[in-house]
DNA sequence: CGAGTTTGACCTGCGC
DNA sequence: GCGCAGGTCAAACTCG
């Protein structure tokens, strides 16, 4: 594959790390990165040869990802603004709900589209591609299993639009599928996975795709995993690879359907870390700057991740190629 | 043959 | 109490 091609278009995934702003005061690594790879790329042009338009457009790709990554950090900070103000206000009022909710069990799928005022605006800003929601709207839900007080977290992947039948999230675990069901408020049918790794994990998923976007899988996760991630016993290198940058969860897939990378950033801590306390973050800024590293040289050590990047660049010149 | 999936039946909670 | 809807069970089925 020729990678230096790909370094001419907008090569910045929508990874959604920055509208969420989990590192603040993090240096911003994938900006240098990249225009560190189009200063060479632009220099290497120059030097060999004289294609002044690819040049030209060089830097007009390279304005528009500027531009872009301002308007991105924009979002994040107006994100940030409306996050602290919610946190502010959930503070301040613990027990009051921030919209209406009616005990309704209905709560739990209206909670795609309409869960709360503020998470619905928070939702907008995030622009759906992860996006927790460990304040869930499922804490009506029949409380038979102890699984009420389980963490209830949600995870989008997109799918390739053309395949609107499969409801395989990869995530990196194993899950046995228990059952389907078509629920009221959308036409496609939920279905219902238990985590089959270890047989005493607790942890069950939803999957349903989403109303809006079909080509949008929501997956719920309901509980914590009791058992070490898949990925970190056995490292073997697949075609589905599971993987925890840091402290960030992250699994990239390379099916038929491309390339998908689905960052967990419902979780800003690991698996085992995060289990007790769902408060707000509260890392230092030397606490985020090292998170930050730590997820960079993950990424640039990791060569599937390297391949999968390279994948998702390739699927994006095509895409851009066909307007 | 075992593991996983499908699917209809059943259970449970909630609103009326 | 009844009906509705979401969630779960488990027998039948499929696949490697």
């Amino acid at each position: 594959m020729d990678y230096s091609s790909a370094a001419a278009y907008d090569t910045s995934l929508d990874l959604n790390t920055r509208p969420l702003r989990l590192f603040d005061d993090s240096p911003p690594i994938k900006k240098e990165v990249h225009s560190k790879i189009l200063m060479d790329f632009g220099s290497q042009l120059s030097a060999n040869e004289e294609s002044g338009p690819l040049v030209e457009e060089l830097h007009r790709v390279s304005a528009e990802n500027k531009k872009l990554t301002e308007m991105l950090t924009v979002m994040g900070e107006s994100y940030n603004a409306l996050r602290s103000q919610l946190l502010e206000y959930m503070s301040k009022n613990p027990e009051k709900e921030l919209s209406p909710i009616s005990k309704k069990r209905k709560s739990e799928s209206s909670n795609n589209n309409n869960n709360t005022s503020a998470n619905n605006i928070l939702n907008g800003i995030n622009n759906g591609n992860s996006e927790s929601s460990s304040s869930d709207g499922e804490s009506c839900k029949k409380p038979r299993e102890e699984t009420i007080k389980a963490k209830v977290y949600r995870s989008y992947v997109r799918t390739e639009p053309s395949d609107t039948t499969s409801l395989v999230v990869k995530d990196g675990y194993q899950w046995r599928k228990y059952g389907q069901k078509v629920t009221r408020d959308n036409p496609c049918p939920r279905a219902y996975f238990k985590c089959s790794f270890a047989p005493s994990c607790p942890v069950k998923k939803k999957v349903q795709r989403s109303v809006e976007d079909q080509s949008i899988l929501v997956a719920t996760y309901e509980g914590e995993h009791n058992h070490t991630h898949p990925s970190q016993l056995e490292a073997s290198p697949g075609s589905n690879r599971c993987m925890t940058l840091g402290t960030v969860p992250c699994s990239t897939s390379l099916g038929s359907s491309g390339p998908t990378i689905t960052l967990d950033l419902t979780k800003s801590k690991s698996n085992t870390s995060d289990t007790k306390s769902p408060k707000p973050r509260t890392e230092t800024p030397e606490v985020r700057k090292f998170l930050v590293e730590q997820m960079a040289s993950s990424l640039t050590k990791d060569p599937n991740f390297t391949k999968a990047l390279a994948a998702a660049i390739s699927g994006r010149i095509l895409q851009q190629n066909t307007y």
